[in-house]
DNA sequence: TCCTTTTTTGAGTGATCATTCAAATACGAG
DNA sequence: CTCGTATTTGAATGATCACTCAAAAAAGGA
């Protein structure tokens, strides 16, 4: 057996997430691609085979890190309705810890409202993690539900497909320059919403 | 006196708006704009100077149509909130009369989400536009308690934020592949959060 | 150490990018 | 009808686009 690929797949493609997530998918060019993952085109290409192909899988990194964090920030907290509610606040913190995320908006948004229909499988896959990640709330509120933390009347898809809203409007209005403090209070009112939806 | 000008800058303008709304900023080429305006090079750079400045004059244009709709609406209902709320609705209306829109989302977010650091007169512009139209919901809504219609106790600043980042995000998620009747009960859903607001 | 095999390199591909400008064109005044 | 001027045209600019590939480099087995 002859030598040993020199990068790690993983940390390219969270490198990838980071420039793609910053700049957009066609605003990032070949020459942004071989400086922010210090690869050379030759071992781009022989690696995710064209400029789309390494965006789908940085698209794929993005939503399973994004899915994480989610995943975390509710079985951490004491109720889905409360875990949910510090979701939300979580996006008015402008730098949260060490690592600043390159962007207020979710990168599959950036994505769905960027990339025209001549790209169809990039928008086909943006529509599908979208639609996982609804699922995944829905999820989440019916076991709320069975816990009876939720009144039993609420309609879970309905209020999935709500709240995926609202946190799509959060982040994408975060991108403005807006001073802090009143994007925190823009989270609170949302978080206060849920507050219609709980039991008693 | 010599030849005047062939084309109507307006027309050229509104063509612009369909384009860019469509394409975006960087997928939209000098060869696609100059099919779409009917202009060659020379015309297009003697009369908007170039693509950022045919962009940032189609950005207004965009905004003065997208406000005089709203006006519109606001205007023609039997009350402000009533009004909002149907607003709110017509964003579900994929085909609203004979002219189809070129995209769900809004123009100024797509940009916003769209248009990177490096060209920071747009992203200045696109910020500018949004506290604009985020004054004149503030405006609408002080109108609204004025007239007995919303809570005294209400922060019109903070719900104006809060109704901006809806419609925020509803277009944005109406750009996803979903059954229209779905976005129509999402719609339906935040005008009903408005009830929240009114008087007793 | 040398050989085999895979990866990496980076110059080069034609196409397309935004932009320029000299020449051709067409309108209004006289 | 002719002239003067502003507009329109479209070829040409150098830069950059995504992408290719032959040659150089490097790692493991002998």
């Amino acid at each position: 057996m002859p030598r040993t690929a020199r990068f790690d797949r993983q940390v390219a493609l969270d490198r990838a997430v980071e420039l793609f997530w910053s700049r957009g998918y066609y605003a990032s060019s070949m020459k942004h691609i071989e400086a922010a993952l210090d690869m050379r085109p030759g071992s781009l290409y022989a690696t995710f085979g064209s400029k789309s192909g390494l965006f789908a899988e940085a698209l794929e990194a993005y939503a399973a890190r994004a899915g994480d964090g989610f995943r975390q920030i509710i079985e951490g907290s004491p109720g889905v309705v409360e875990g949910l509610k510090r979701y939300l606040r979580s996006f008015a913190r402008p730098c949260s810890g060490y690592a600043q995320a390159p962007a207020q908006a979710c990168m599959l948004i950036k994505t769905l409202l960027e990339v025209n229909a001549e790209d169809a499988a990039l928008r086909t896959q943006v529509d599908a993690m979208l639609a996982t990640i609804e699922q995944g709330l829905c999820e989440v509120l019916e076991q709320a539900k069975a816990m009876g933390e939720l009144r039993a009347d609420v309609e879970c898809p309905r209020l999935a497909r709500l709240l995926q809203t609202q946190i799509i409007g959060l982040r994408a209005f975060a991108e403005r320059n807006v001073p802090a403090d009143q994007i925190a209070a823009l989270a609170d009112d949302m978080a206060d919403m849920l507050d219609a939806y709980r039991t008693g």
